[in-house]
DNA sequence: GAGCTTACCTACTCGTGCGTAAGGTTACGC
DNA sequence: GCGTAACCTTACGCACGAGTAGGTAAGCTC
C-alpha cells in the first residue's frame, strides 16, 4: 500500500491553530482549572509535548485563547461601528456585530464571559479589556447627549454604560445556549431596551423615588 | 495563669458557621480549584479535618456555600418584595434590596456571580437559581403590563427580564469594587434605567431599525 | 541516499492538594 | 476524680496532572 500516514505532518502554524481551537473548546466546557493539557491535546489530535513546544505552559495557552476570543470579538465590533454614523446607528451595529459573534463563537464566548472572570491570574486582565468596552459605550451615550446638547455626570454615565454592557451580556449568554435564537433579532431587542430606555432616560425623564415609607 | 486555651473548644453549630464564613472567603479571593482545603481550614483558625467530619467533601463545602449565599440573597429580595405592591414599587425595592445585599455580602457575590458560573458541577444549579430569579422578574413585569391592558410575547419578557437582571449584576459587580459607593444610588439608577426604559417601552414604543443599509 | 531539520511520540518525574488514620486534649456527667 | 464522648491535632497515603527527557521518523536539500 502506498504512503497513508495515519497522522499527516503539518506545518507549525496550521497545528497552533488547531491546537487553540481545540483549547478553546475545552476550556469552555471545563473551565481553566479543570481541563488538563492531556485532554486539550486529546482534543487537538496531537500529543501533550506539542502542546508545550509551540504555546507553552497552561497559562500561556490560556492566555493565548483569551487573546485571540477577545482580539476577534473587538475587531467584530470596532469594525462594524462605523465612527461618523449617528449614536443609534452605531449602537446599533455595534449590538448586532455582537450578537451575531457571540452566535458565532459560543466557545470563545464561554472562554471569556464564563471561564476567564473567576480564574485569579487572568481576571484582572480579562475585567481591564471590558472597562474598556465600557468606556467606549460610555464615550457613545456622552456624544450622543452633547449632540443633543445635554449634559450628564460622568459618573452617572459610566453607570449607565455598565447597565448596557451587562445587560447585554446577560442577552448573550441566554444566546449562547439557545443555538435556535436569531442574533439580529436579539440586537433589535436589546435596541428596544437601551435605545427606548436610554433615550428617554438621556432626554431628561428622571425616574424618582415613590412618597411612600422608604424603609 | 488561669485557663486560657489558644483555642477553645466551641459547639458544633459555632464551628460550622466559621468554617462557612472562611470558605466564603476563601472560593471568593480564589475560586473553585484553586483554594485549598489547608486554606480554608487555617482561615477558619482550625485543622483540616474538622472541616471534613463537619461539611464533607470539597465540593460539598462549596455547594453549602453556595446554597447559604445563595438562599440569603433570594430572602433578602423577596423579603423586599411586598407582594400588593404596585409593579414600580416592588421593582424599586427588589432592586435595593438586591444591592444593598451585594455591598453587604462582597465575598458571598463574588462567590455566587464570579465564581460559581464556570466551575462545572455547580454552574447547572447556579444557572437554575438565576433562571428562577429571572422568572420572577419577568412575572413582575406580565403583571405590570397586564395591570396596564397591554400584553407581550412571553419570549420577548423573558428576553427583557434577562437584560433586567443582567444589568444588575453588572452594576453590582461595578459596587463590588467600590466599597465607598452607596448601593440604595445605585438601586436608584438602575431604576432610571429599568423603569423609564421598561417603562416606555413597554407602553408601545419600540425601537426600529432605520432604512439605512442594513449590512 | 547522506545528512540535516522539523514534526512528533512514549514514558517518565515530581509537586500539589484531597481525603484519612490514629492518636492527644478538654469538658462534662456522675 | 474518673470515664467517656466530643472536639481537635499531626502526619501521612494516594491520585492526578503539569511539565520534560530522550528517542523516532518524515520530509527536504544536495
Amino acid at each position: 500500500m502506498s504512503t497513508t500516514p495515519a497522522f499527516r505532518r503539518l506545518p507549525r502554524a496550521v497545528r497552533e491553530r488547531q491546537m487553540l481551537d481545540a483549547a478553546v473548546r475545552v476550556f469552555s466546557r471545563r473551565g481553566f482549572h479543570a481541563a488538563s493539557m492531556d485532554e486539550i491535546a486529546d482534543e487537538a489530535g496531537i500529543s501533550k509535548p506539542m502542546v508545550y513546544a509551540y504555546l507553552g505552559s497552561k497559562e500561556e495557552l490560556f492566555t493565548a485563547c483569551l487573546h485571540r476570543e477577545g482580539t476577534r470579538l473587538l475587531e467584530a465590533i470596532v469594525g462594524a461601528v462605523v465612527p461618523d454614523l449617528p449614536f443609534e446607528e452605531r449602537l446599533w451595529r455595534g449590538l448586532r456585530a455582537f450578537f451575531r459573534f457571540v452566535g458565532a463563537h459560543r466557545d470563545g464566548w464561554a472562554v471569556l464571559y464564563r471561564q476567564g472572570r473567576g480564574e485569579r491570574p487572568f481576571a484582572g486582565e480579562l475585567a481591564a479589556m471590558r472597562h474598556r468596552i465600557i468606556e467606549v459605550v460610555a464615550g457613545m451615550l456622552d456624544r450622543g447627549l452633547a449632540a443633543d446638547g445635554r449634559e450628564v455626570r460622568p459618573a452617572e454615565l459610566e453607570i449607565m454604560a455598565y447597565a448596557l454592557v451587562g445587560a447585554s451580556e446577560s442577552v448573550a449568554d441566554w444566546l449562547a445556549d439557545h443555538p435556535d435564537a436569531d442574533p439580529d433579532v436579539l440586537a433589535g431587542r436589546m435596541m428596544d431596551f437601551a435605545w427606548t430606555g436610554a433615550g428617554n432616560l438621556l432626554a431628561g425623564r428622571r425616574w424618582s423615588p415613590p412618597p411612600a415609607p422608604t424603609d
